[in-house]
RNA sequence: GGGCGUUUAGCUCAGCUGGUUUAGAGCAUCUGCCUUACAAGCAGAGGGUCUGCGGUUCGAAUCCGUAAACGCCCACCA
């Protein structure tokens, strides 16, 4: 074996090794079951740093179930992402040079699937470098058979219950992308606008203006009437009177709403209802016509103008909506009509995939009453059935569900679940789609007989989400069958608070609206991962490391660490390469524990002083077993792997194999070998988790083992109380050792040179044998006072102390042990104070009074003994 | 404009219902060591008036109030 540890073989060959042995299937049986569902990946997508942290801490609660005992099931799977998707088959369709505007929905659906089937996988098959435990052979996507059909039966289902109906409602329009979106999917950002003033004349006071306000002027061609407050004093003399649209030449009536707000801007409001959600609702109210002027890009359409102004407007048509602002601005400017332009920060809602500015929009689509869902799915998370951690999100949870508003789920795309509505032709041909009668519309898992035109929208890629915990065991459309009535409800969600609204609330309300039950027990935030500069990571900061690079530089059981490390629940992640490096030395050391270990020459002959550190690291082990199985219950598994990381570097490594360590070509005595091999075990199993790779490794030579044995399954030890006086006792070694090697250190003293050490009844310690080895010393009770000019600490209430005349500077050690009594003996006064403190011994418990007793005597006993020794150096 | 969260060593964070030898860890830093498992290592050391200000209490990093800084979420002021 080498001293150093290389992953990259012996990652490949146990991965092959576990799926060979097929130990990542799941089928129920009679043990408990702990089930994940994977936050399907879009299916195009590559592995990035959030998804390393994401499914790594899904990994390590999957194995961790399965060293449990449980049956243990993660299912993978990806997500067709339909506007993402369709986006990059466009690209690609243009690449080639052809437009989707010459394909027929089924022609573009083919090339969609050819692309699915080229590039879906490659992140799950990413995921095997990982070290992921997914069951494959469940392996799902949101569009394959079982889930298409889920989807259909739901939507089916939700109509007829009277949760989905189709309207004609303002939505969140994308240019780009020339679909609707739901309000989720537009993120607003701060911009650094203008504001117009521009000059409406008005048409009963000639020469004279209203002036309206507006970010927008390129939606003037849209104007119907201009707004303002009843009770405005300012604009009292504009009631009942008409103005002229600058530039275009309508005239508008003044109409007044107590929607406008008096003393904002100038007062008068321009009422555009085709393209503002407010404007609309006015619109709705005072029942003014809507003028559509823009065409689905978002381009201006001048057709729908009347024809008296056409002339006026010509010139706009066809102009991009941005690129007309500034030519109308110019044009108003030279017609005097615009008073002033200021600067204004607002802000303007952008698509959350393609990252163009929303357009308001006029149109027909479906939309689920969220009411209902909302008032199932807000109990069980208030009432911790579901847990959420950290819990702050429960407050985000219960905003948003106490103001939620209706989801438009239809998108006008291809790449998705097809809507299951039909239109008699005949009918349709008569009304148009707009005023076609609802009570016609036909809603149903297969097409009707007859003449009848699906619709040609398709639905958003969360309305299959949402079903995804129970459509994965196919409980939708066979529901209490005997795999959804096993897994479901699953037991832990691991996602970001960025989808809390858009997956999370909504599979709680799918959940309990389809099977009854919450999809999951507990949901685990994840933090974002950043760099060490706390900057999201991006391709165009070039700052987003490529994650199988990282596990060719670090191995995967590297990665893993370094990504968990600094990863406390909800917590931003700064990551940084330097982590990885700490997880691959840390392979390193476990590596050669091991070699040192298994470098061991064995016989059978019994030494005694051996069985001290055994039962000691036995004490140690059921400790940190214990703390660990806290903390994975409080989901803190960064901080289980700290505990690990230090049981094994700090106790294992550094004090018991020192401890058990023989002298050079010396063997080690058989009984203290098998313990010792035992609790490699036990390391191994509780490490493994987290660095599956190493620890299969390591644990496949330990012992002897089967062919298809593995680590996965072996039984963690039950947690049970540790030995504390054992404990307590190794620490106090610990530290008289310290106190020598201290001595050492500061006086140059080589480790090999034996020092003697003399104490109080040096010749009963229990652990003199251990300590004479590990801080290579001969201790002695005799002479401590005569012992002249020595280097000395006191651990607890014992004075040490080791002569070393030639080695001394007695200035120096004076100096030194004056400044402990100075902390001592002001440590002292504190515990004095409150002693003396007759309200605090009156009012503090017993038990802390008590406390503080013992930390006087304890100081003034320490006190004494610095005091003495100071004494005698200065003699 | 509302709501939430954070502020503890150079960095990233623990510190749960106030009292565990005058605040802990990992990393980084500094000083010795190529000691026969490991220099991707070992041994040792330094480093913080717990963001400021008030208050409650015998006692506050911990509870309350307040201010500031940073971050996140929600909201139609054109």
């Amino acid at each position: 074996m080498e001293s150093k540890y290389n992953p990259t073989d012996i990652e490949a060959r146990w991965y092959q090794y576990w799926l060979d042995n097929k130990l990542f299937h799941s089928e129920p049986d009679g043990r408990e079951p702990y089930t994940i569902v994977i936050p399907p990946p879009n299916v195009t997508g590559v592995l990035h740093m959030g998804h390393v942290l994401n499914e790594t801490i899904q990994d390590i609660l999957v194995r961790r179930a399965r060293l449990e005992g449980k049956n243990a099931c993660w299912v993978p799977g990806t997500d067709h992402a339909s506007i993402a998707t369709e986006a990059k088959v466009i690209k690609r369709l243009k690449e080639q040079g052809i437009n989707k505007s010459d394909l027929t929905r089924e022609q573009f659906l083919k090339h969609a699937w050819d692309w699915t089937d080229e590039h879906g996988g490659i992140i799950l098959k990413q995921l095997r470098k990982l070290g992921c435990s997914c069951d494959w052979d469940r392996t799902a996507f949101t569009m394959d058979e079982t889930r298409s059909k889920a989807v259909i039966k739901v939507f089916c289902d939700l109509y007829r219950k009277g949760l989905i109906y189709r309207g004609l409602r303002m939505v969140n329009w994308d240019p780009e992308r020339q679909t609707a979106l739901s309000d989720e999917e537009v993120i607003y950002h701060d911009e650094h606008s203008k504001f117009y003033y521009l000059r409406y004349a008005v048409v009963e006071e000639p020469g004279k203006y209203a002036i309206v306000a507006t970010t927008r002027p390129e939606t003037i061609f849209g104007d119907i009437a201009v707004c303002i407050n009843p009770k405005e004093e300012k604009n009292q003399w504009l009631k009942g009177k008409h103005v002229i649209v600058p530039g275009v030449g309508r005239e508008i009536p003044i109409i007044e709403d107590r929607y406008v707000e008096i003393g904002f801007g100038t007062g008068c409001l321009k009422v555009t209802p085709a393209h503002d959600v407010n404007d609309y609702a006015l619109g709705q109210k005072y029942n003014l016509k809507t003028i559509d002027i823009f065409t689905p890009d978002a381009h201006l359409n001048m057709d729908t103008m009347e024809p008296e102004l056409q002339a006026n407007v010509r010139k706009y048509h066809g102009m991009d909506r941005f690129d007309c602002r500034k030519q109308i601005v110019e044009d108003l400017k030279e017609l005097g009509l615009v008073e002033k332009i200021e600067d204004y920060d607002n802000k303007v809602g952008y698509s959350e995939r393609t990252n163009v500015p929303i357009e308001p929009r006029l149109s027909l689509q479906w939309f689920i009453r969220m009411k209902h869902f909302a008032d199932i799915a807000l109990p069980p998370v208030m009432n911790d059935d579901i847990v959420f951690y950290p819990t702050k999100y429960k407050n985000t949870y219960r905003n948003w569900l106490e103001n939620i508003k209706d989801w438009c789920i239809s998108r006008q795309l291809w790449w998705g679940h097809r809507i299951p509505a039909y239109y008699d032709a005949d009918i349709l041909a008569q009304t148009g789609l707009e005023d076609y009668p609802a009570d016609k519309i036909i809603v149903s898992e297969t097409a009707p007989e007859g003449n009848y035109v699906q619709d040609e929208g398709a639905l958003d890629t969360w309305f299959s989400s949402w079903l995804w915990p129970i459509s994965l065991f196919d409980g939708i459309e066979k529901p209490n069958n005997k795999e959804i009535n096993y897994y479901y409800p699953t037991a832990d969600l691991v996602t970001g608070p960025d989808i809390i609204f858009f997956w999370v609330a909504r599979m709680i309300m799918a959940g309990y609206e389809y099977v009854g039950k919450m999809p999951f027990k507990h949901v685990y935030f994840t933090g974002i991962v950043r760099d060490k500069l706390g900057r999201k990571m991006s391709k165009s900061l070039g700052n987003s490391p490529d994650p199988l690079d990282l596990i060719e530089r670090y191995g995967a059981d590297g990665v893993r660490m370094g990504i968990l490390l600094s990863a406390p629940a909800g917590n931003d992640i700064l990551y940084d390469d330097s982590l990885c490096e700490q997880g691959r030395n840390f392979c390193n050391k476990i590596w050669n524990c091991f070699r040192m270990v298994k470098g061991l020459e064995v016989t059978g002959e019994k030494r005694e002083d051996n069985s001290k550190a055994v039962k000691w690291f036995d004490a140690m082990l059921k400790h940190t077993e214990a703390e660990i199985a806290d903390l994975f219950s409080k989901y803190r598994l960064s901080e289980a792997l700290m505990a690990i990381y230090k049981l094994y570097c700090d106790e294992f490594s550094g004090w018991y194999l020192e401890m058990i360590k023989p002298a050079y070509g010396q063997p080690i005595d058989c009984e203290t070998y098998e313990a010792t091999l035992g609790f490699f075990d036990r390391l191994l199993r509780l490490l493994h988790p987290f660095m599956p790779f190493i620890t299969e490794e390591l644990w496949q030579n330990l012992y002897e083992r089967k062919e298809g044995e593995s680590i996965m399954f072996a039984a963690l030890n039950d947690a049970n109380d540790a030995n504390d006086e054992i404990l307590k006792e190794v620490e106090e070694l610990k530290q008289i050792v310290a106190g020598v090697r201290n001595a050492r250190a500061s006086k140059n003293i080589p480790p090999k040179e034996v020092l003697t050490l003399y104490f109080d009844k040096a010749e009963q310690y229990a652990y003199a044998e251990l300590l004479k080895k590990l801080a290579n010393v001969t201790v002695s009770g005799e002479g401590l006072e005569a012992s002249g000019n020595a280097a000395k600490f006191i651990v607890g209430t014992t004075e040490f102390a080791i002569p070393m005349d030639k080695f001394i500077n007695v200035d120096e050690e004076i100096k030194k042990l004056e400044a402990d009594l100075a902390h001592q003996q002001g440590f002292l006064r504190g515990v004095m104070a409150k002693l003396s403190n007759e309200r605090f011994v009156q009012n503090a418990k017993p038990e802390i009074v008590a406390l503080e007793q013992k930390k006087k005597s304890d100081a003034e006993t320490r006190i004494a003994a610095l005091e003495e020794a100071i004494k005698a150096l200065k003699k």
